[in-house]
DNA sequence: ATTTAAATTTAGACTTGTCTAAAATTTTTA
DNA sequence: TAAAAATTTTAGACAAGTCTAAATTTAAAT
């Protein structure tokens, strides 16, 4: 239906406007390790096919439409991840790359049995939601260990930094996704934060507490 | 490493070198539904990597290194058919397509734990033999049942055409891989072998048991 | 309110893969 | 073996997607 790069431009549209409500053309360029004209090429086209809302030098927006298929991608990298790791033994940090190229095969009967075969998981195993075939999904509410006051505690649920370097440190320290963990102390010199664990009592940098969420 | 295109091309000429020691390029253009002109352009490419033996007006053959990349094509096209099938209950003629798609995952390392998670099979749903990591595969002796005597009996172990039409009249039959048949009669007049199976009698034309292969 | 800087778009070029139409080569047939 | 037919290759064009460099627009700073 969609090309490859039509597809990850969608996509990169979609992460971007998570966080922005309207989402700029080196924005774009910077998420996909492009040039800034070929994002103004390609915002044209998908101008043109109406998945998107564009005006020149005004940024851009996903319509409906380009909304629906952006999802239907993010759901199909989800459920790969999951396959990978549930099924076939990776780790969350091996799956990203391979989940990229298998977002786009285009068969939704197979996505669905898919998630049949996996029991409809909700969460990939970064702690993204799911969305289920019509696109729908509990966002739930997600905030930074750094934003936690002394001793609060909370469940590990989600991570904003995929890269293999932070997933690996965080699977070395034992911090992993359903995790409970309380904030003891909070060294006031450079925000390090110390966490109580199950069994053992463990520092972490601002940067890493940032990165990583709690379930509220 | 390789594009769409170029595997593409490979598999076609693999496919193609089954039958044929030289494949020609009407052939190919055939086999991917292309131009001959389209298939010049795509042979000196791929002779220039030197993953074919070209020279113009000559014919193509796979030199060893574009064997190797065929082989492990069709090894990733088999995989997926099997766990389509498998796996994810897909009928065996509903699968040829999505796994054109999926054989150009580019992950080996994938590969390898999905045939570990399936166990290792050898046969891919319509009888064809599964490469393992090295490319090798028993390639099995199998005959036309339009070759067969009278009174001569075998186990259905794959066809020739995978055409959906096909697949679906067999499975209708109940002719699919694993069942006993035995050559009852072969009518002059037109060819048409009757059958005898398990529990009924079934008349089957020259085409069909020319495209229905038993093993030897 | 100008000037400067940053972001964005346009112009023009390149690569991959495809096509049609014409030319060249090989094969077949007479 | 020479003409006809079929096959294959070349020439030239096109679409998708990308890039660099230059021009334009917007935003920031005097
Ligand atoms: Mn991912
Ligand atoms: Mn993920
Ligand atoms: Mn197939
Ligand atoms: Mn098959």
């Amino acid at each position: 239906m969609y090309t490859l790069a039509e597809e990850n431009y969608l996509k990169a549209i979609y992460k971007l406007s998570l966080t922005d409500d309207s989402v700029s053309t080196n924005q774009i360029a910077a998420e996909l390790c492009t040039k800034a004209s070929s994002v103004t090429d390609m915002l044209r086209k998908l101008a043109d096919k109406a998945l998107v809302n564009y005006a020149r030098y005004q940024g851009v927006s996903l319509t409906k439409a380009g909304n629906k298929v952006a999802l239907n991608i993010v759901r199909k990298h989800r459920l790969w991840e999951y396959f990978l790791v549930e099924k076939l033994n990776f780790k969350w940090d091996e799956v990203h790359d391979m989940a990229e190229e298998m977002e786009h095969i285009s068969s939704n009967e197979l996505i669905n049995r898919l998630e049949e075969f996996m029991g409809y998981p909700t969460r990939d195993p970064h702690g993204d939601p799911i969305p289920d075939s019509h696109g729908n999904f509990r966002a739930h509410d997600l905030k930074p260990i750094s934003t936690m006051p002394v001793n609060a505690g909370g469940i590990i649920s989600g991570v904003r930094d995929h890269s293999a370097a932070f997933l690996q440190y965080l699977e070395k320290q034992n911090l992993v996704i359903g995790r409970y963990i309380t904030v003891k102390e909070i060294i006031t010199y450079d925000n390090t934060v110390v966490l109580q664990m199950e069994n053992k009592e463990l520092q972490i940098s601002h940067e890493v507490a940032n990165n990583l969420l709690i379930a509220l």
